[in-house]
DNA sequence: GCTAAATAGTTTAAAGTTAAACTAAATTAG
DNA sequence: CTAATTTAGTTTAACTTTAAACTATTTAGC
């Protein structure tokens, strides 16, 4: 055994150190680039409203209002909320669930689709300055470890 | 000149959507781990709460109300809102600044900095599953590349 | 089958945030 | 020096989110 307790503990305090610095400069990160997205979207799109159109282009193309919650980690008041807003916007249809009278449907709208796809290319100029001061290259090695990060908080939820 | 104009563009897109790619991963990490974050903070403090006296250990041990407003991005009726909460709680005092009778001073207190320091122990078994599954050595190259994408954000405020 | 427990979604009250109006103080211009 | 503008912080109204209470439906247990 090359390492005494001491000494894993110790490792454990650095690695813990290193995690809370890792999430700390994630969520600066998450509110100045959250801040400039939400400024750039159309159609007076709310990030949340962005987050659960974009969540039916990536993911599935129907879901419940439960599971969008789920998906979200918000309330489902919220989601209620939410999922009124983009209904009355006409880029998501709320039907009744044919198999269960509890639930419901919800499905992205064409229109849906072609306003998620709007606020992308909106929100790139608000983005471009950091494309052109990061390398490609940066980004490609970034991204999978962001990645990896990200399912092992998506699989241990509390 | 080996690349075209039009090569260059695609380039340009590919790299807008490693971007956007890159923002929505930061996103949905920092959602998690805030949730989880704030779940376990001490002393009913809130998320923005710890966020202030993070700011006092790691830059600067005094600021005006409209700084800390500027760093947190967040409106100044915010800071008010938060600085009244921490002033109950003795983390920090707030004084009429000598020098400017419009503007105040905010200073960290020694409970605010313990109080700080045990936040960040509190939270640690939040993350430790984290510090498990990843190795160091991704840590220890992940987290300067955030700080460079932090700083370009930090220095392009709009 | 029928009752009890669990589940899906909505509503509501409390809390936090924003943008804008407001108060007070400092700076600038003439 | 005085008046107009700018700046710092607070207050307010509208909105969003959460947790908890509530309604309606489904599943389990007997």
């Amino acid at each position: 055994m090359s390492k005494s307790m001491e000494q894993e503990k110790a490792d454990a305090n650095v690695s813990g150190e290193l995690v809370f610095r890792l999430f700390n400069e994630i969520g600066i990160i998450a509110q100045l680039s959250t801040t400039r997205f939400e400024r750039s979207l159309p159609y007076g799109m709310s990030r949340p409203q962005f987050s659960i159109l974009n969540w039916f282009c990536r993911v599935d193309d129907q879901a419940s209002p439960g599971r969008l919650a789920q998906a979200m980690e918000v309330t489902k008041g919220a989601i209620t909320n939410s999922l009124k807003k983009l209904e009355a916007k006409n880029f998501i249809t709320v039907s009744p669930d044919e198999n269960s009278g509890r639930q419901k449907v919800v499905r992205l709208t064409p229109e849906g689709r072609r306003a998620r796809d709007e606020a992308i290319l909106c929100a790139r100029p608000a983005f471009e300055q950091i494309s052109q001061s990061l390398p490609a290259e940066a980004l490609i090695t970034l991204i999978p470890e962001l990645e990896k990060i990200r399912k092992v908080l998506d699989e241990s939820r509390i």
